[in-house]
DNA sequence: TTGTAGGCGTTATCAA
DNA sequence: TTGATAACGCCTACAA
């Protein structure tokens, strides 16, 4: 069915050895036969068998990529620019979405190292994990810790989380409320609560988090944040730990007929360019998407090179910025 | 390094064969043959080596996607739930971002054939490229027309526009226009296009195309939009192709003061749950993101088992729905 | 400048 | 119930 190396061999007259030479334009060949093997080539619809070329080479210039969902922006983005800095180093990515959960992202794992992967880079967020520990691959993960061993590339939550609260209390907010993910998933959304408690405190104010567990419920933010607004109805800031759960925030005021900012005010964190073109005047911290991609592919591949990574590089820390818009 | 299959072996004190019959649960094996075969596997770490698996098998479970870009929102979604579905049947996925570009979408379909991808779900939209049609791969195509062999899933394109443009009608818009991406380029969008006009024109309208071409302007489409609302101050009625175009309207629209929805109404296309959620009163035809992934992998995945497609399967239409919001 | 042989890790066939 | 062997498609010594 699909041509291999010695019907190529055999069409252009020569030996598959050549046909090889030619492919990866090694020793020496006269111009003559690199024709004749091209024309072979093209005549066959030749594909060289890229599994034949890594089963021997021991390399497959397959990364494996393990995150939550695509659906969500933020990964959405961040995969997006991962997968074109691989693309222009001669990479492929084996996508995987692990909803968060620890059974899928085992066998991810599983299935990634079966299929040879030269490396991974994981930003999914579950509880500990101890295949990582044992495991011998070259790894970055993003905004987690995974083991001892394995680089960490993120931006700087704490301060995104202090630059958020500081913001709220800046503009003149009296009680500030902070909404974040699940507290038992290792998401860098803690670093940015601890950031708003620590802050509240030295302010002299009182820390309130509201925390949204896993659901499934489509209504179960909204709940919450109803439960919110009814609990505390003077409440004038709020730092949501991600610009979905803001905009939610946003919607569920505007239905109370809260004005904002005058009446509440909020701050979301992300800033992806999906969520500034759907709200352009949401204030956020914004991350360094494209930057925490690059730096995470770069990592990556220092590690595949066989080369050290020093200390400095084994805890990378990018700069966040405020965005500031019309919600504060 | 990495143990392989005789490693096993030896460890336990058998055959390479008698590992692979445990390791495929296949012909008869004692039990206590099994145990040290697993026993050894564990011991020594051993993943299986796909790529070996699949040189032999002809096989590789692997499926090739060609997408625009994970990072806009209704892709993202898409491409989580194909990967959902496939991994659910054991299939790997390779990502690949086109950025509508023909010479990136070439040299993945490339790279997807050299590395023996079991099929390809393409999503990309661009000009007619030639490879596919001497191509001997399964495919499935989402929203485009690339070979008379290629299954094409969608949903319904047409009635989308058509929905879209007597909704407008229907609520009293006297001018409506529509903004349509590039027009070169072989997307649904056009369909949506072609529907608008013909209502247009069947109502005794005049219709009017805004066009956006490709452009790495961050503000060009504002710009656009800002122009549209300069060349026509009596527009009351806009419908974007897609939701993120509807969401720059419905903000520019908001900066020159205009009333929504008693000066000007919108609707958008697509629905997916992020717009979903940071723009809940945005109106807009809703497509079966979910349906239209799991048709599309269904039907790769028949080709790919050596099934016949029928005729009726060789276009799928899903239906879409009105999905009414406040900005209209 | 070109060809031959062996091996990358696995599995199917055949034999024991 | 288990083992030896050839083959999947390619590449790298080594030989010519």
């Amino acid at each position: 069915m699909k041509p291999n190396i010695k019907d190529i061999a055999r069409h252009a007259g020569v030996s598959p050895t050549t046909v090889s030479r030619v492919l990866n334009n090694r020793g020496y060949i006269s111009q003559k036969t690199k024709d004749k093997v091209h024309q072979a080539m093209k005549e066959l619809n030749y594909f060289p068998n890229e599994l034949a070329r890594s089963l021997f080479k021991q390399r497959t210039h397959l990364i494996g990529l393990i995150f939550p969902t695509t659906a969500n922006p933020f990964y959405g983005e961040l995969i997006f620019h991962i997968e074109n800095a691989f693309s222009s180093k001669g990479y492929k990515v084996l996508l995987c979405n692990s909803l968060n959960r620890v059974d899928k992202e085992i066998d991810y794992l599983d299935m990634l190292q079966r299929n040879q992967v030269d490396g991974i880079i994981v930003g999914a967020h579950n509880r500990h994990i101890s295949q990582y520990e044992s495991m011998y691959l070259p790894a970055v993960a993003i905004d987690r810790n995974l083991s001892n061993s394995i680089p960490v590339v993120s931006s700087d939550n704490y301060l995104g989380g202090k630059v958020a609260t500081e913001h709220l209390l800046k503009k003149g907010c009296q009680k500030i409320i902070h909404i974040n993910g699940p507290h038992e998933l290792e998401t860098p959304a803690n670093k940015r609560r601890e950031a708003y408690e620590e802050v509240m405190v030295k302010e002299g104010r009182f820390p309130i988090t509201y925390e949204l567990r896993q659901s499934l419920d489509e209504n179960y933010t909204k709940t919450i944040i109803d439960q919110l607004f009814d609990e505390n109805p003077d409440v004038d800031g709020i730092f949501a730990s991600d610009d979905l759960i803001a905009a939610t925030v946003l919607s569920e005021a505007k239905k109370r007929g809260k004005d904002i900012p005058t009446e509440l005010k909020i701050i979301g964190y992300d800033g992806t360019s999906t969520v500034k073109t759907c709200l352009p005047e949401l204030t956020t911290i914004q991350q360094p998407i494209q930057a925490i991609a690059q730096s995470a592919v770069d990592l990556l591949i220092h590690q595949i090179n066989g080369e050290a990574v020093d200390e400095p590089l084994k805890n990378i820390i990018l700069p966040i910025q405020l965005s500031n818009g019309f919600t504060t």
